[in-house]
DNA sequence: CGCGCAATGTTATACTATATCAGGGAGCCA
DNA sequence: TGGCTCCCTGATATAGTATAACATTGCGCG
């Protein structure tokens, strides 16, 4: 285990067992339980390799399980997984991808490739700090800044 | 603050009829016509004191010309607009507005409050610039940057 | 005139998201 | 044990956002 800092910001990325472990632990800290569903859910969530729409996730859940899935329900999982940071959502592509490292607390950004559709997150403490003192100097109460860039990743640049 | 652009960034926001006029001006430099229907798009664009969904702009449009428009023509409309720099897209809202300074071309951040609904457009070099380094650092070309601040306004702070 | 082209109309449909109420299981306490 | 509440999930309906596909109109031009 690497130290654990007041916040050292050793992002090396959660993945498998661990990651399912530190979601959990997320979600049980923040008082949300755990359910079948809901692990169900987070596994598919950590097995894609970009974002995908509630819906997507809705048919590989309803596969995973073999039985069909409401998207409703889907919603209200993810609705609570981006709450408790153990998901997040890229805004301009109404899709959802896991957090692999949900245990801290920061704004993200993503690099979106309209390309192959990956996106990579980010975490830039310099541009997060320079927006939120943008908006506070507009007397503006910063809760949940969106900062996503859509482009082209290097490998669809070619 | 160094203003290196080719232009002084003098950034006063247009209204009323010039704001028409530049509208106009910068759709036809893009190889756009300027027809009756996308000027009766744009005065409702125009009108709006907050970014307002293609539906609200569907229904707004069809009161102006009193018949029933089709979203379907709307939505074209306001993808050439945003297309041509002359109507702003938040994502995080799925909604649109008019850009009060269609001549000059750059990265916006949107600081969008969830209590009145209002967003306020701010222009801010420094951050565009750290953000497109940052996607350049991963190897990533940026093509349309996405910064948007959900939040509260002074007003609605209160 | 007849043709091509761009804009808009019309209709249908896909995709994204939420509301509402019903059912069912776990824990709790009399 | 029985009954109770609370939370999760299911089921269904509907609202809201966006695009596809083809028809029609009107205008400029040879």
């Amino acid at each position: 285990m690497a130290s654990l800092a007041p916040h050292n910001h050793d992002h090396r990325k959660l993945a498998g067992a661990p990651l399912v472990t530190a979601a959990r632990a997320t979600m049980l800290a923040a008082g949300e339980q755990w359910t079948d569903m809901r692990a169900a859910v987070f596994d598919v969530l950590a097995g894609l390799d970009h974002p995908a729409s509630a819906y997507a996730i809705t048919d590989a859940v309803s596969k995973a399980l073999g039985r069909r899935i409401a998207a409703n329900s889907i919603y209200r999982i993810l609705d609570l997984f981006v709450a408790a940071n153990v998901a997040l959502r890229v805004e301009s592509a109404n899709a959802y991808l896991v957090n692999a490292h949900p245990e801290c607390l920061h704004d993200c950004l993503f690099l979106v490739c309209d390309g192959c559709g990956k996106a990579t997150h980010v975490d830039d403490e310099a541009i997060s700090k320079q927006i939120r003192a943008t908006a506070a100097a507009a007397g503006f109460r910063a809760e949940r800044p969106v900062i996503e860039v859509r482009g082209r990743c290097a490998a669809c640049c070619a």
